[in-house]
DNA sequence: TTTGTCTGTGTATTTATTACACAATGTAAA
DNA sequence: TTTACATTGTGTAATAAATACACAGACAAA
């Protein structure tokens, strides 16, 4: 088993979206002292941990979240590096840190990955830390400079998702047009027309339509559709371009 | 003196202007054997160095950009951290590291920063080593993973130059249309028609005409404008949203 | 006074964005 | 079997933005 690397960790923002809303995957950090049955800490954390010696930043963030959510071959992307003097410094912080292991640092610097999960599809399997989603609207009480993290995570994607096809990784691989637009209206926090949305998406070659409907909704199943990444690299080019 | 940490690095991707061509300040490596006067390394890197025990990253950016360029206050933005596992691990990278000082680390991250200069009003002041200006379409070999490093620098800023004002940081601080047109159309790599150029960015409120006219030059003296980032920040609402 | 070089401007055409309402399809309950 | 309910699917007119395109004006230098 290669070493950690002391004072350098990746921590992953995981996203998932369950049909309604934005969720983010949290680890409880919960530690009771073991004399007193005093509770020194009870709050939560993004997934991290300290980066191996024979690993890259993506390869971390890879392992990280296989770990969490049992999948790989999911959206991953860097966005921040973290390395403020005091970003685990909090007393909170630092019993935590040394009760994890020994050769603790107190500066450590990390390096902020966001990936993005069709929240449906996941069943959460860790079984020694306790794990949850929570709506992005309703955080709890958040450890070390997650909170920090957590908003420049959500900010990367606002702008990303306003810029790229990355919101079909949010969704079901088959999904309806209204499910989209749920997606875009709630992680961006606007509403729109709905035929105009559906004018605009359904130019998007890369938005495959399936003969297939909806099954199981009580009202008109509607038709699904697929995104294609293939179609979308061969004609991006047409797409997110700066016309002028 | 605070001490440096080992194994954590900020490199700074100095993009300047010069009117005419995008160009990146680029510090030799050089160094030749003492024995045989044999050159063991003749290459260019970015400016770099260890951040200090007591520097976040920004910090640590800024005095290296203050050390090349003697400025500070000047646009600098992170734009990806890099964590390879051999990024410094070439025979002539760990020459070069070994000489520089003892207890050098043979696994570095660093995080890249990108800073914008309108290098018509640079003068290279950095005396222990020999800094030059290179177009960007014209490096010469370069150290560590720094060719790397660079084109991602160049990718980030050509986005963020579509979705934001921040051309108008590689400019003097008045300047023509042409002038700002010409910056656009090298970074981008197109062209674009004058007049329709012109019609958009005179909508945009933040671009302050001056009464006030280029002086030598051997033709019709252009009009200067000022960019008020007061103004944009006012009103970056109505410029860049998402509208649908 | 002429030449060279770059500035400054308008219009018509095409394309994209916006605002807006009602019938059709399926399920579930009466 | 009928009705109520929820959600899907669709078109058009008005406005705004993007595009393509050419010539006269200002200044410096010869």
């Amino acid at each position: 088993m290669p070493k950690i690397i002391p004072n350098i960790s990746v921590d992953c923002v995981i996203f998932g979206f369950d049909s309604n809303q934005l969720n983010v995957l949290l680890v409880e950090r919960k530690l009771t002292d073991e004399e007193t049955n005093e509770v020194l800490i009870d709050d939560w954390t993004l997934a991290g941990y300290h980066i191996l010696e024979d690993e890259d930043f993506d390869t971390a963030a890879a392992r990280i979240l296989k770990k969490m959510s049992g999948l790989d071959q999911i959206y991953l992307e860097q966005f921040y590096a973290f390395g403020g003097v005091n970003r685990v410094n909090s007393p909170k912080d630092q019993i935590w840190l040394k009760h994890q292991h020994e050769g603790f640092s107190d500066r450590i610097v990390t390096v902020g990955y966001f990936s993005l999960i069709d929240n449906t599809s996941v069943s959460l399997s860790l079984k020694e830390r306790n794990v949850k989603w929570f709506p992005v609207t309703e955080l709890p009480e958040m450890g070390f400079d997650h909170a920090e993290i957590m908003e420049k995570a959500l900010e990367r994607l606002r702008n990303k998702l306003r810029n790229e096809p990355i919101g079909f990784e949010l969704l079901p691989e088959k999904f309806t047009i209204s499910q989209l637009q749920r997606l875009y209206e709630s992680i961006l926090g606007q509403t729109f027309d709905r035929r105009n949305f559906r004018k605009k998406v359904m130019q998007m070659k890369y938005l495959i339509p399936l003969n297939e409907k909806q099954k199981d909704v009580k009202h008109k199943p509607a038709q699904l559709f697929l995104f294609s990444k293939d179609v979308y690299e061969r004609t991006k080019k047409e797409r997110f371009d700066f016309t002028m």
